[in-house]
DNA sequence: ACGTTAGGTTCAGTGACCGAACCGACCGTG
DNA sequence: CACGGTCGGTTCGGTCACTGAACCTAACGT
C-alpha cells in the first residue's frame, strides 16, 4: 500500500500506520514474527509469499525499526529478524484484528491465547479476566484450537502446534 | 490485498480479516465511516481516493456486511453507507492501529478521543480510566488535537473540527 | 434551455505483485 | 577437489490492481 504521497496528505495516525504496515503481506510477516518465526526461509514457507516480496518487506520493516536484523552465526553467515519494541507494540492491533476476523468470518477456534501465569484465555481487550491485568506479549501462550488444520508438509506449521510463548524463537525440526 | 487464493491457505483469523479489509483504502473508508462520513462524495473528497476504487470498496464492504447501503431521500434518489455491527466491531482494531501510529510515527496529537460521559481520554485499550469501563463506540467523542492542520478546502475536514460523537452522521456545510 | 450536483462507469497508463529461474556463499561428503 | 544441498537473496517477464482523467445518467434549480 505504502505510496506515501497519497496517505501523506491524510492528517491521521491510522493513515500513517497504514503507510508503514498496510502493504500486502506486511502484517502477516509481523504476525509470524510474534509467533516466533525469525528466519527468512521459515517466513517463506509458512507464508507462501514470493521471495522478492519477502525480501522487500523485511527490508522495509527493518528500515522502519519494526524488525532488527541480527547475525546469529558466523559460518555460514546467517541473519535472523527479530521484533523490536516498536514491532511488539503492534500486538494489540493484530490481536484486535484477529478477534474481529474470528468473530465474523471464521467458524470454530483456530488458536487460543492464554495468560501464561494462570492459563486464562486472553480477553477481547488483551486482558486476563482472572488476574485483572493487561497481559504483556511475552506472557501470552499460544496453542492450537480445534478448528486448526495445519499443513503437514510445512515444518513451521508443525512447530506451531506445540504450545509456546509469543516471541519465543521457533524451533523447526527438520523433515 | 484481498486475493483470497493466497491468504485462504493461511489458517489464521488475522489472514482472513486482511482478505476482507486489507486492501488499500479499505480501512480508511471504515475509519471515515466511524467518524460519521456516509456519502459517496464525502468519502471521495476527504480521502482523495480514485472514484473507481471508492466504488469498488463500497461495494465490497457492503457485500461483506460491513457497510449497509441505505436510501435516505427519494428525489433525487440518494444513498448513504452506514456501518453495520460488523463494521463497528472494527473500532478496537482501528483504535489500536491509530495509537501505534501516533506513538511511533506522529509528533504531536492529531485527535483526542474522550468518554462522552466524563470527558476522560480513552486509554490504550479503549477503556475510560475514570469510570473503569470499556467505552462503547457511540459514547466516544472525537475532537481535534493541537497537531491537526486540516485542509481548509475540504468541507469534510472542516466539519470534523467540531467535537462530535463517533458514528453520528457528519453535517457538511456548503462552501 | 442550461448549468450543477451526486453517483457512478470506462479506459489507457503505471506500478506492484506473482512465480520461476538464476546466483553466490558456504557447508558436508566422497 | 568435484558435487550436491541449503540459505538468502536478486532478476525477469507476465499479470493484475490502482491511478487519474474523461465520460455518463438522473434529477435537480433558475
Amino acid at each position: 500500500m505504502a505510496l506515501g504521497k497519497d496517505y501523506a496528505t491524510q492528517e491521521c495516525s491510522i493513515a500513517r500506520a497504514l503507510e508503514i504496515v498496510g502493504e500486502r503481506w506486511t502484517l502477516l510477516v509481523v504476525r509470524d514474527a510474534l509467533y516466533g518465526v525469525r528466519r527468512y526461509n521459515d517466513f517463506l514457507v509458512h507464508l507462501g509469499i514470493p521471495r522478492a516480496v519477502l525480501a522487500a518487506r523485511l527490508q522495509t520493516l527493518t528500515a522502519e525499526g519494526i524488525l532488527e536484523k541480527r547475525r546469529y552465526q558466523e559460518s555460514p553467515p546467517r541473519d535472523e529478524y527479530v521484533l523490536t519494541e516498536r514491532g511488539i507494540a503492534l500486538w494489540p492491533t493484530l490481536r484486535a484484528l484477529g478477534a474481529w476476523g474470528r468473530d465474523h468470518f471464521v467458524g470454530g477456534r483456530l488458536r487460543y491465547f492464554r495468560h501464561a501465569a494462570c492459563g486464562t484465555e486472553i480477553g477481547p481487550y488483551g486482558e486476563c479476566a482472572l488476574c485483572g491485568t493487561v497481559v504483556p506479549v511475552s506472557d501470552v501462550v499460544m496453542e492450537p484450537g480445534p478448528g486448526l488444520d495445519p499443513d503437514p508438509a510445512d515444518p513451521v506449521s508443525r512447530a506451531l502446534l506445540k504450545p509456546k510463548r509469543l516471541l519465543e524463537p521457533l524451533e523447526t525440526e527438520q523433515a
